[in-house]
RNA sequence: UGGGGUGUAGGCAAGUGGAAAGCCAUCCGCCUUUGGAGCGGACAUGCGGAGGUUCGAAUCCUCCCACCCCAGCCA
């Protein structure tokens, strides 16, 4: 419905670009795309972003989507990642069927195409060091100067070509190079490298070869022999398009359109596999899916949906102009989420001992509460009610500021689902000051919340029944940096990470409706946020990670008021 | 100072010569047994800047400014 019209009446470049091509019949009307991930890390929600596209585009326009890993470089890339991955995709709700490509599979293919274009005097072995060619490709300013080699008999081109695949020569030794031109403003046309040695083995080829062509050399050509019609990536690629465009052309095959989008970024995060990995590396977090990352498996154990996240991929849009989302967009898609389908619970986080001194000691009632205002099919669940209670120390205060409508001595609030109590004593610590205890009176004209006579009450209270309440561990996860864009300052970005960026609280009570809660359940603690069973929990020990706080208007009037 | 890009509100982002969409954030109401949710409202005489064309310009032209990317045998 909502979703449905945003997807519907969504406009951008893209589509745009798309509608046109569908109007001029060009490829028959048929629309395929592909998500080429390079198995070399985890997936993060920037790349979600791209599978929205990728998938989202072929899907709207009844066309397909593969995934093709981009696996060209066998020093960087595992099995364990694409396991991941596919983990990931499948995960957000994206099916590619049997379209699982892989570039390593177009390596013979490829290797032809490399003796082609050899034979049409396009291409040519050059023996110059690493270094020193970089020295002859010249300066963004300076043209770059051609190399000895760059005049070799096709003969001995495609002597020396097969001689490097079969391994005669060491890594380094000799590179394949496109014969392009070394004075072309734009640098990657300058003569630029097809293949390299790498005397290493790949992860699905094993040790059948030791030359791997590069990115640019793989990319297009493995579009082309999918069929892809709109090859669509991020911005960096921009400058490669020429090439892309070169390669397809000198070769003469199907030519896909190779368009170009800003890639994501989230305030207060860092979003590139290669920061992600340094995080990881320096223990600044507990490893890859630490609730804390924005990678995929980082979201899912912190207890975001992926509906949420596609939501989230439909509302920033896509465009060339690079950006910063505001994280604050993200969790409101969340919350958008959760509220309409996770139930209620109460817990108590921080937790004040109240005694209702008029009530009788050994008396229980169980009283009825609602599972889900928003969704009535939830049902109702009963929770026990007895003399000793907690509730959140936040919820009392013994001199109320302005506003303040919770409990303070005296004054009379509505316990959910319960009763009506007036604080009559607070009992103190009498070292520290704190308060540790409150005594209260409940009137039992008020069970289930509502007074007989219409007196109203100005606010209300979550609790839990001391004795009946479960024990559980409760991690309170915030932001990860501190600075809106960790990239930008003139330190190193892990430097601006947030010291309170995770908060262990053991001494959490929670309603005992929650025993045996089994790892990803989803829950809000009402008045405090959403809450998910974290994968170390157990019977005997709950542990609940808190997904998202809820909206605090009375934060945001405190804050005020003290400015 | 080579080449390729991008500038519309605090953050995203539509708009393609004929009244500046929408979302988030913020603020104000209403409602509420979650200070949640929901509902209603406010929020760009102006589109990086300056000129020009036109009855009419965010859209077309000229010049200027700012920012991003490229000198891997990474992708």
């Amino acid at each position: 419905m909502k979703n449905e019209k945003e997807t519907t009446t969504r406009s951008d470049f893209i589509r745009n670009i798309i509608n046109e091509d569908i109007k001029n019949n060009k490829n028959d009307g048929r629309i395929v795309t592909r998500f080429p991930p390079e198995p070399n890390g985890y997936l993060h929600i920037g790349h979600a972003k791209a599978i929205n596209i990728d998938f989202g585009i072929a899907e709207e326009y009844g066309g397909f989507c593969n995934l093709r890993f981009d696996d060209s470089n066998p020093i960087k890339e595992k099995q364990e990642y694409i396991d991941a991955i596919k983990e990931d995709i499948r995960w957000l709700g994206f099916d590619w069927q049997d379209r699982e490509y892989y570039a390593s599979d177009y390596f013979d293919q490829l290797y032809e195409w490399a003796m082609q274009l050899i034979k049409d005097g396009k291409a040519y072995v050059d023996d110059l060091s690493s270094d020193e060619i970089r020295e002859y490709r010249g300066t963004l300013t300076k043209p770059g100067k051609e190399s000895p080699y760059r005049n070799r008999s096709i003969e001995e081109n495609l002597d020396l070509f097969k001689r490097m695949k079969t391994g005669e020569f060491p890594d380094g030794a000799k590179v394949l190079r496109a014969k392009i031109d070394m004075t072309a403003s734009n640098i990657n046309m300058r003569d630029p490298v097809m293949y390299r040695i790498l005397h290493k083995p790949h992860h699905r080829q094993g040790d059948t070869w030791c030359i791997y062509p590069t990115y640019d050399f793989t990319h297009g050509q493995s579009d082309s022999i999918e069929g892809i019609t709109h090859s669509l990536c991020s911005l960096e690629f921009e400058d490669h398009r020429p090439l892309y465009d070169w390669y397809l052309n000198e070769l003469g095959v199907h030519h896909p359109q190779q368009i170009e989008f800003s890639r994501l970024n989230i305030s207060y995060t860092v979003l590139s596999t290669r920061n992600l990995l340094k995080l990881v590396e320096n223990k600044c977090v507990n490893g890859w899916d630490d609730p804390r990352m924005p990678t995929l498996s980082g979201l899912r154990r912190h207890g975001y949906t992926p509906e949420s996240i596609r939501t989230f991929c439909n509302r920033i849009g896509v465009a060339k102009k690079e950006s910063i989302v505001d994280i604050a967009l993200l969790e409101y898609c969340l919350r958008e989420d959760l509220n309409k389908r996770v139930p209620r619970v109460m817990a108590v986080l921080h937790p004040l001992r109240v005694v209702i001194d008029n009530y009788p000691e050994d008396k229980v009632e169980e009283l009825d509460a609602v599972n889900n205002p928003e969704d009535e099919s939830m049902g109702m669940r009963k929770v026990p009610f007895s003399r000793v209670l907690y509730i959140e120390q936040e919820d009392f205060r013994e001199e109320p500021p302005k506003k303040f409508y919770r409990l303070a001595p005296g004054r009379e609030v509505r316990l959910r689902y319960a009763y009506f109590i007036t604080c009559v004593d607070v009992v103190k610590d009498e070292k520290t000051g704190e308060v540790i205890e409150l005594h209260c009176t409940y009137d039992p004209a008020t069970k289930g919340g509502d007074a007989p006579d219409g007196r109203k009450v100005k606010s209300t209270l979550h609790w839990v029944s001391a004795k009946h309440a479960i024990e559980a561990e409760v991690r309170l996860y915030d932001r990860l940096f501190v600075k809106e864009n960790p990239l930008e300052g003139k330190e190193d970005f892990k430097s601006y990470l947030n010291p309170k960026s995770l908060e262990v609280l053991t001494d959490c009570h929670v309603e005992p409706s929650l025993k045996g809660a089994k790892p990803g359940s989803r829950y809000q603690f009402e008045r405090l946020g959403y809450f998910c069973v974290d994968p170390d929990s157990s019977d005997e020990k709950l542990v609940f990670n808190r997904t998202v706080s809820l909206r605090d208007t009375w934060a945001k009037i405190e804050k005020n008021l003290k400015e």
